[in-house]
DNA sequence: CATGAATGAGACTTCATTCAT
DNA sequence: AATGAATGAAGTCTCATTCAT
C-alpha cells in the first residue's frame, strides 16, 4: 500500500537510489520530517534542521526527495496511509451503517489527536495550502482517505438509512467539516479533548443531519411558517394604513 | 468599528502618513494586496509585485505596512470587516431563529464566494496557518465574525429550538466546519457553485442537526413558538397605535 | 565669530531662508543635533529624531542644511567655536609660557568633559571619520582649536623655555595626543573623571617632554649607554669563545 | 593565540563551514575586506562590493561571517593578531628598558603606516567608533596589543627608570596619544612620513616624559641601573660555566 | 553515496534625501 | 516656509536548492 501512494505522490528525484539501505535512508528521513515538521509547521520547519537531526547532509535530504514541498507531501502521504489502514483495518465489516459512521469518526478524532497535535495541525493546515504541483497528490490522498466514508454513505443511502436527496460530496462536508473544525478549535486551544465524548456528540448530531427529513415534521414546520408568514402579511398591510 | 479592528491588528509602521492620501494610498495598498494575495496565496505572494502593481516602491508598502504579514493580515481583515458589517446589518431583526440562521448561512457562502475565488482561498487558507504573532488578530476576527451565529445560536437554545445539550462551540463547528469545507471543495474544483441551491441544501441539513434530540416535541414547540412570536408582535403593533 | 565658521563649514542648502525666524530655526536645529548625536553618536542619530524633537518635519531640516553629514559638522564647528572662544578668552595674557599651557591643558579637559560625554565622545570620534567632503571644514576647525596651543608653543620656543629640536606639528601631538587618549579612556570607561587632578599630572608629565634636553643628563645617559654596550660586547665575545 | 582571539570575536554564522577550503575562503574574504574597507572606510564599503571582489556572492560572505559590522572587526581583530605578534616576536628580551620602549614605539609607526594607509586610517578611526556590541572585543584587542608596553612601563616602575607617580594607565596614553596623533595626521595629510626619524624624535620627547620628575638623580639612577644590570649578566655567565 | 560549499531570491528594514504642493 | 509622501540604496538575514568532487 505505501509504496503505490509513494509512487502517486513522488515522481523521485533524479538520483534517488533505489537499494536497501536507500529504504532506510528514506524512512529516517520521513522520521525527521514528520518531527521538524510537526513541530513547526510548513513555513518554519527548515531542510537544514531536518538534516540535522539525521547528523546528515541538507544535500543528502534533496538526493532523496526533490524538495522540502515534497517531503511534505510524503511525510503527510505517509500519516494519511497509516490512517488509511487503520480505518479500513478496523472498520466493523458487518456492523451498521450507523456502527460503521460512528466508527469512522471516532477512529478520525483518534487518529488526528493521538498522532500528536503536531502533525494534526500539519495535516489540517497543509490540507488548506495550495501547493502548485503537489495539491492534486494531497487532494487524491484525501479523497483516499474519505473514501471508507463515502461507502457507508452510499450504502446507508441505498438502504434508506441516510437520505438521499443530498450528494455524498455533500454529506462529506457535512461530517468531515464539523470534524475538522472541532479539530482545528482544539489545536488553536492547545486544549487536551475528551476524545469519546466529543466523538459521541458528534456522531449525534451529524447522524440527525444525514437521517432522511421527517416528512411530518416538516409539514408542521411548513404550516407553522405559512401561519407566520400570514401573520406578518397582515401587520404589514395594517403598518401601511 | 473599522477603525478599532484596524487598531487592533495593525500597529502600523513608524513612519507612517496619516493624511488623506494616505489613507488612500493604504486603500490601494490593500487592494493591491488583496489581489496578489488572491491570485498566489500568501506564499507565492512577494512585496515586491504588490508594489510594483501600484507603480510604487517596495519602502513605501513597507511605509504603511510592517511587512507582508501584516499587510496580509490587515488584508483578510478588512475582509472580515466588510463582511461582519454585511451580516449584522443584513440580519432580519425581526425574523425567527431558523431565519436568521438561513440568513447567516447563506450569507457566508455568498460572501466568500462572490468576493472572488481568491478571497475565499485566502481566507480559508490562512485561517488555518499559524502565524506566530498574528494568529490571535486573526483568530479575534474569526470570533467577531461568528459572533452573529452564537447569538442567534444561543437564541435557540433558550427557547428551546435548537439543542442545548452542545456547547455552542461545538454547534459553531457543526455549523462552520461543513460550511467551509464546502468552500473549499469548490475552491478546490474551481467550480461554479450555485449559491442558493447549496445554501438551502446546508440550511436543510444543519437545521436537522441542530434540533432537539425529540424531533416531534422540537417541531411543535417551535410552532408555538412561532405562533407566540407572531401574536406578542400583533400585540405590540396594537399597544403602540 | 560664529558666522565665520558657519560660513566656513556650509556653502548653505539651495532653498535656505535667510530671514530672522530662519536664523532661530537654524538655531534649534543645531540644538536638537547637539542632543541627539551627543546621545547617539553620528551613525546611530537619525534624522528622523532630530526633527522629531523639535515637532517638525525631517524635510524641514534638510531644507537648512544640505544633509546629516553637514548638520554634525555644524554641531561639531558650532562646539569647536564656543571652546576656541573659551579658550581665547581666558588665556592669562600675560602669564608665562608654562601657565598658559597649563591652562590651555585644564580647559581642553574641561571643556570636553563638561559639556557632556556624549559630545566628547562625538567630537573625538568624528574627528576621526573621515567625512569625505567635509573632513577639510573639520579639519580647519581642529586647526583654530589647536591654534592658541601653537602660538604658545612657538613662544616658548624662541623663548627657550621649549625645546626647538622638535617641529610645532610634532609638539602638538605630544600635548594633544595624550589629552585625547586620556579623554576617550574616560568615555569607555564611562568614569567621572578629577578634571584637576588629571590636568595637573598631565600637564607635569607634558612639560617634561616639552622641556630642552638637558646636556649633562644626554652626556650621563650617553655614557652609561657606552659603558652597557662595552660590557654586552665582552660577554658575547666570551660567550663565542 | 588566533584562535583565541576569533573565537572571542566571532561567534560565527549558523551555517559557516570549516573545512580547509573554507579556511581558505575566510582568508580570501578577510583579504578583499581589509581591502574594500581600507580604501572606502567602514561607512562607505559595502559587503556588495566586497562580495564582488571574490567573484562570489553576498549570500557567501554572509555564510561566513555574520554581518558587515563582524567582518570588519575580524579584518581588524586580524590585523591586531599580526601587529601583537611581531610585537612580541621582536621585542628584544634582553634590551633595556628604554631599548624596548624604543623598540614598541618604532615597530608600532612601521605596523601603521606600512600595512598601508587604509589600514591605519581604518584601525585609528574605528578604535574611535563604539559599534555598540563589538566595542568589547576591540576594546580587549587594544588592550592586548598595549600590552607588551604597558609591561615594560612597569618594569621601568619598578627599577625606578620610569616615573611611578602617575599610573600605567596614565603613562599608556602619553605615549599612544602622541603616537596616534601622529599617525592620523599623517594620513590626514597623505604624507609620506619617515618612520625612524619619527620613532627616534618620538622615543626621546616620550622619554622625558617618562621620566621621574628629577632628572639628575633618575639619569644616575639609571647609570647605576645599567651597570649593575650588566654586571650581573657577567656573573651569571661566569657562574653558569 | 554523501556532502561541503555556493548561491539566487526574496523578505524585511532603515534612512537620508528629494520634491510637489 | 513647511511638509507629507515617496523612494533609492544598502544592510541584514534566511532558505531551498544545486553541483562538483
Amino acid at each position: 500500500m505505501e509504496a503505490v501512494a509513494q509512487k502517486a505522490v513522488l515522481p523521485a528525484s533524479r538520483r534517488q537510489p533505489a537499494g536497501r539501505k536507500s529504504q532506510q535512508r528514506v524512512r529516517e528521513i520521513l522520521q525527521a520530517g514528520r518531527e521538524v515538521f510537526s513541530e513547526k509547521g510548513y513555513a518554519r520547519a527548515t531542510t537544514a534542521e531536518i538534516a540535522q537531526r539525521l547528523g546528515v547532509s541538507e544535500a543528502t535530504v534533496f538526493s532523496y526527495f526533490r524538495g522540502k514541498r515534497e517531503l511534505c507531501a510524503r511525510v503527510i502521504g505517509d500519516w494519511y496511509d497509516e490512517s488509511i489502514a487503520a480505518i479500513e483495518g478496523g472498520l466493523p465489516r458487518d456492523g451498521t451503517v450507523r456502527q460503521q459512521f460512528a466508527f469512522i469518526v471516532r477512529m478520525h478524532l483518534q487518529l488526528m489527536l493521538e498522532s500528536g497535535t503536531g502533525i494534526c495541525e500539519l495535516v489540517l493546515s497543509e490540507g488548506r495550502t495550495r501547493h502548485h504541483d503537489l495539491s492534486e497528490a494531497l487532494t487524491e490522498m484525501q479523497r483516499r482517505y474519505t473514501a471508507p466514508l463515502m461507502r457507508v454513505l452510499a450504502r446507508g443511502q441505498e438502504s434508506g438509512q441516510i437520505r438521499n436527496d443530498l450528494s455524498l460530496r455533500l454529506l462529506r462536508s457535512l461530517v468531515f467539516g464539523p470534524m475538522e473544525h472541532v479539530l482545528w478549535d482544539a489545536t488553536l486551544a492547545n486544549r487536551r479533548t475528551d476524545i469519546d465524548a466529543t466523538a459521541d456528540r458528534l456522531v449525534d448530531a451529524l447522524w440527525s443531519a444525514l437521517q432522511p427529513p421527517n416528512l411530518e415534521l416538516a409539514a408542521l414546520a411548513q404550516f407553522s411558517q405559512d401561519v407566520g408568514e400570514a401573520v406578518r402579511r397582515l401587520e404589514r398591510e395594517r403598518a401601511a394604513r
